[in-house]
RNA sequence: GCCGACGUAGCUCAGCUGGUAGAGCAGCUGAUUCGUAAUCAGCAGGUCACGAGUUCGAAUCUCGUCGUCGGCUCCA
């Protein structure tokens, strides 16, 4: 997305990696291929992307999978070519004209001009060299760099076609981006999709079937509106005890509040009309004498209704920090074609917390949020992430950013403070700031490579206000407080679908639906390991006793599929001596115990959280 | 929402250029009572997403609707 809605400096350039380098020459070697078969075609951005590398192009007829394999069959006439990259410094006048006579990202001359090169181009900064870049009879506006010649293109491959609107804005015409990936060797190539199928086996939507963790009935239910089957209603209890338990230690306090509200509430709180595209839409009737039509929204955000919960009590400096805390159920009508598995949905269970601060507090208060972070972080052994700082533009003050230019210098001073001294890493993005304060959001990707916020942090210091909130100082005076919207723990849903695919729905013991199978050898032994079963289920112990008639293998079997932490097999050996034999899912056969030591191995394992 | 692909039993999939549906697993029933990843046999399961159209005849061709997926814009 950056990559063509903002240019990359030279920097950037210079620092491309060899293999950023060989893809992007690939992404020219595919518009070769592309102009070969359908000269009228028309270019406009191919850079390298995470995966590989896409051309974007206009062209009359829709290109489709079917025609990888032609293109393909050009692209490697051109690699076995060895053609040379040549780096052609050009002057302004020269590239605009070339543009002009559509010689840009073209086989030669052409009728038409290079419309999305020519806008390209006149958007380049004076001052900034122009270069173009030939290989072949193609020549293409390119600030390069490139490998030296096509034949370093060890190996390639088309991978999709898609759609992507010109330099990423909606108002602007659809073009076709055709997908692509390129490495060294022919063995590198293979193990990419070797492990794109490995990450499908993990991909939550998959597991989430298997395991009968959730499902989405679209027809009658909704679509992005997912049902959570017993399975799933575990992992769901279990992360909202851990929530509990967190922030009861660090004085936070519960609330509850209602699904819907009535409009008013979000006029107040700015939503409406801003956010009301994302919103269901409103359920409407009358509901006094008078007949007058009332309109309620289903809630998208819990904060316009714990800020009444502030507002309900006079509040005094004494309360500061008050932290109200609320799994609340939220619902966005995203688009459709946004829904994504449990990532993206229509109803979600936000872990969310809005902590009222004074100034003094701030640091404290954001530094603790941000320590909860990565205790969390620690308990599911999450190390592959992202913290993003959004900040905001001065030059947009008043505008996209509420007009506080002292408050925003001073709480992004702040948040930035309490990164630095953690020693997170963290990438600082201006720009991107949500338009009542500065935030931090956590990336994470998913298996199959897409990017979620898991996590979220937002300094709010607009929206108290807009509700009237305040405090009664120390020296007698009122102040509003700022607010700090956090949700470590994200949503059900998306943490949930993250967890799936980082667990690969192999649970640690704390969080699997099913802790303990006991099974039985024979018929015979079905007495004793119900005992087993039921001391287990007294101790709050996930357990269940597998009396179906098959061979031990297969009730083996059947329990490593579905990922069950222990099994206890139980035959003569064991009811003789009052033990269990313990079979764990990620070592398999580990002797025997008394039942009294496994439950207490278990119960620590769980208490600790162990991974 | 936009562009494209796809939609067959609970799941994974077969069904060639139109001749009114098939497998494996899961499920149910019966037999088997077995020591660390699959015991055997039988039975049952589908308005081929939905709705129109073309045709003597549609899972198969056309159009529309809905949904899912891959992207784009957007977000936890």
């Amino acid at each position: 997305m950056a990559e063509e809605v903002s240019r990359k400096t030279p920097e950037q350039r210079a620092g491309m990696s060899d293999l950023e380098r060989l893809r992007h020459s690939c992404a020219h070697v595919l518009a070769t291929a592309i102009l070969k078969l359908w000269p009228e075609a028309q270019f406009a951005a191919g850079p390298p992307v995470e995966a590989g590398f896409y051309y974007d192009l206009e062209l009359g007829r829709r290109i489709s999978p079917e025609d990888f394999e032609q293109i393909e069959a050009e692209m490697k006439k051109t690699v076995k070519e060895n053609q040379t990259f040549e780096r052609v410094p050009v002057s302004r006048d020269e590239a605009l004209k070339l543009a002009e006579e559509g010689r840009l990202a073209a086989l030669g001359p052409r009728g038409e001009p290079s419309k999305f090169k020519l806008d390209i181009l006149r958007g380049i900064p004076e001052g900034e060299e122009i270069t173009l870049y030939r290989n072949g009879d193609f020549l293409d506006l390119c600030a390069g760099p490139h490998v030296m010649r096509t034949g370093n293109i060890g190996a390639f491959k088309l991978t999709s076609v898609a759609s992507a609107y010109y330099k990423g804005d909606e108002r602007n015409p659809q073009l076709q981006r055709v997908y692509g990936t390129a490495f060294k060797t022919r063995a590198e190539l293979d193990a990419h999709f070797a492990m794109l199928e490995e990450a499908k086996k993990r991909d939550h939507r998959k597991l989430g079937k298997e395991l009968e963790l959730f499902f989405f009935d679209a027809e009658d239910v909704g679509p992005g509106l997912p049902l959570w089957l017993p399975n799933g209603t575990v992992l769901i209890e279990e992360l909202e005890k851990l929530a509990k338990e967190t922030e009861f230690r660090g004085g936070y306090q519960r609330v509850r509040t209602p699904h819907l509200a009535r409009e008013s509430l979000y006029i107040t709180s700015g939503h409406l009309p801003y956010y009301k595209e994302s919103m269901f839409p409103p359920m409407e009737f009358s509901e006094d004498a008078a007949g007058d039509p009332v309109k309620y929204y289903l809630k998208a955000m819990n904060c316009p209704h714990h800020h009444k919960l502030f507002g309900a009590v006079p509040r005094s400096y004494r309360d500061l920090p008050l932290r109200l805390a609320e799994y609340g159920t939220c619902y966005r009508y995203e688009q459709s074609g946004e829904l994504f598995g449990l990532m993206r949905v229509r109803s979600m269970q936000m872990n969310d917390a809005h902590i009222y601060c004074t100034r003094e507090q701030f640091e404290a208060e954001f530094n603790a949020v941000n320590e909860l972070y990565l205790k969390y972080f620690k308990i599911f052994g999450l190390d592959k992430y992202l913290m993003r700082f959004s900040t905001h533009d001065p030059a947009r003050l008043g505008e996209k950013f509420v007009d506080e230019p002292e408050l925003w210098r001073e709480t992004e001073e702040m948040v930035r403070n309490v990164l630095v001294k953690s020693g997170i890493a963290f990438v600082e993005i201006p720009n991107e700031a949500a338009f009542y304060g500065p935030n931090i959001d956590v990336q994470v990707w998913s298996a199959i490579g897409r990017e979620f916020t898991i996590a979220t942090n937002q300094v709010d210091f607009s929206v108290p206000k807009r509700f009237g909130l305040k405090y009664k100082t120390s020296d007698g005076g009122f102040d509003t407080p700022l607010c700090i919207h956090r949700a470590p723990l994200g949503t059900h849903e998306r943490f949930i679908g993250f967890l799936i695919e980082h667990f690969a729905g192999a649970f640690p013991v704390w969080l699997a639906p099913e802790q303990v199978r006991v099974l039985p050898i024979s018929e015979k032994h079905a007495a004793y390991a119900r005992q087993v079963t039921a001391a287990l289920r007294k101790e709050e112990i996930r357990a269940t006793c597998d009396e179906s008639p098959d061979k031990i293998g297969a009730k083996i079997r059947l329990a490593q599929i579905e990922k069950v932490s222990y099994m206890l097999v139980l035959g003569a050996r064991e009811e003789a001596a009052d033990l269990v034999a313990v079979r764990s899912r990620k070592l398999g056969d580990e002797g025997a115990l008394s039942a009294g030591e496994f439950l207490a191995r278990l119960k620590r394992e769980i208490a600790n959280r162990e991974l």
